[in-house]
DNA sequence: CCAATATATACACTGAGTGCGAACTTGCAG
DNA sequence: CTGCAAGTTCGCACTCAGTGTATATATTGG
C-alpha cells in the first residue's frame, strides 16, 4: 500500500472522526460541513471528495464493518446447507452492529435514530444488504425460485431488523440480545424449514 | 367542508400534479422548486408549505392511499384471527400499490427506482407502515410478546416488498402478481402458523 | 360589515453540493 | 536527481433547497 494510498484513508478517517465528535457536541444540524473541515484541517470542498454528503459520512464506519462482513460471507465450509449460511450471515451482521458500539458507536446510533434522513438512508443500506442475500443465495441454490429467494431475504432482514429494534427498546444487554436472536430465527426458520431447496446441503 | 379546505386540497393537488408532470418532462433534477411553483401558479415559498421537502411531492398520492389502508385496517370483522388480519392488510396494501399505476403512478415507481435518495425515502415509509402493524398486532393480541410481533411485522413486510421486487422485475400481469403473493404468503405463513396467539380468535 | 384568523407572498438569508481550473504532491522512468 | 505524468487538494463562483420573518390578502364567524 503506497503512500498516497495511506494518506488517503487517514484524511477520510480523521475526517469522518472529526464529524462524528462535532455532532455529538453540537447536533448534526448544527455542524457545517465547513466546521468540519476546519476540525479535520482540509478545505471545505475536500469533503466532497471523500464522502458524497453530509449524510453519508455519519455511516462511514457502519460501511466498513459491513464490507467486512460481506467479504466473510464469500468464503463458506463445503457441505454446509443454505440454512446454516443464512444463521452465519445474520449472527456475523449482528455482530457487526455490535462492535459498531465503539467510540463513536452511539453517536451514530443516536443520530440515526433521531433524524428521518438518516433512517431512511440507514434502511436503504439494509435493503442493499438484502439484495445481497439474495443474490448469494440464488447462487447457492440454483434450483431456488428466484420470488422465494427474495421473500427469505427478506424475511431474514426484517428478522435482523426486530432484533436490533428490540434491542433497542430494551439495552444491549448481551443475554437479551441473544435470547431475541434465538427467537426471532425460530420463528423464521419454522417457516423457512418447509422450503426443501434450503435444507440441501450444496457440493 | 368549507372553501378554505377545499382551496388547501385543490391547491396541493395541483402542485403534486405540476411537479409530476414537469419530472416526467424533463426530468427530477432539472426541475427546480421555483419552476414548480409557476406550473402550479404560487410562489416558491408556499411549496414549502404544502410538502417539506421536493422529494415528499413524489409521494403525495402514495400517501394518500396509505392513509386510506390504514383507515380501513382499522375496522375489522368480529372473529376473525389475527393471522387472517395481517393477510387482509396485506392484500389491501398490494391492491393500493397497483392502484396507484394510474395516471402518474408509472412516473412515481420509475423515478423512485432510479434515485436512490427517493428509494430511501420509500423505504422509510415501509418502516413506518411496518410501525404500524406492530402496534395494531400487539392490540388485536395482547399476549403476544413483543419480539414476536417485530419479528411477525417484519416478514410480513418483507414478503410484500419481495412481491413489489418481483413484479418489477416480471411486469405487472394479474395473474404472476396474485401467484406471488400467494407464494410469499405461503412462505411467510407457514413460519407465522407456528405461534399460537396468532390462530387464537379474538372476540 | 367587522374583527379574528388562516393563508399567500416577497425578501433576505444559510448551507449543501457541483464544476472548473490552478497549484501542489506523489510515483515513476530515465 | 530530475523532470514528467497522474492524482489530489484547493479556492472560487455558482445553483438550488429550505427557513425565518414581516406584510398583504382572503376566509370565517359574529
Amino acid at each position: 500500500m503506497g503512500l498516497r494510498e495511506r494518506k488517503k484513508l487517514h484524511t477520510r478517517r480523521a475526517i469522518a472522526a472529526a464529524a462524528l465528535r462535532l455532532f455529538a457536541e453540537r447536533g448534526y444540524e448544527e455542524t457545517t460541513i465547513a466546521d468540519i473541515a476546519q476540525a479535520a484541517d482540509v478545505s471545505p470542498r475536500t469533503f466532497f471528495s471523500y464522502f458524497p454528503s453530509k449524510e453519508d459520512v455519519v455511516f462511514a464506519e457502519i460501511d466498513e464493518r459491513l464490507a467486512e462482513v460481506r467479504e466473510g460471507v464469500a468464503q463458506r465450509p463445503p457441505g454446509e446447507t443454505p440454512l446454516e449460511s443464512m444463521r452465519r450471515i445474520v449472527f456475523a451482521m449482528i455482530e457487526a452492529i455490535a462492535a459498531a458500539h465503539g467510540e463513536y458507536g452511539a453517536i451514530q446510533v443516536q443520530l440515526i435514530l433521531e433524524r428521518p434522513s438518516l433512517q431512511a438512508r440507514a434502511l436503504k443500506r439494509m435493503n442493499d444488504t438484502e439484495q445481497h442475500v439474495v443474490e448469494r443465495l440464488t447462487e447457492l441454490s440454483p434450483d431456488l425460485d428466484e420470488i422465494d429467494a427474495v421473500v427469505i431475504a427478506g424475511a431474514l432482514v426484517g428478522g435482523m431488523k426486530a432484533v436490533i429494534t428490540h434491542c433497542r427498546a430494551h439495552g444491549y444487554a448481551p443475554a437479551a440480545t441473544r435470547e431475541a436472536v434465538d427467537r426471532a430465527l425460530a420463528i423464521v426458520e419454522h417457516g423457512l424449514g418447509s422450503v426443501p431447496a434450503l435444507n440441501r446441503p450444496v457440493p
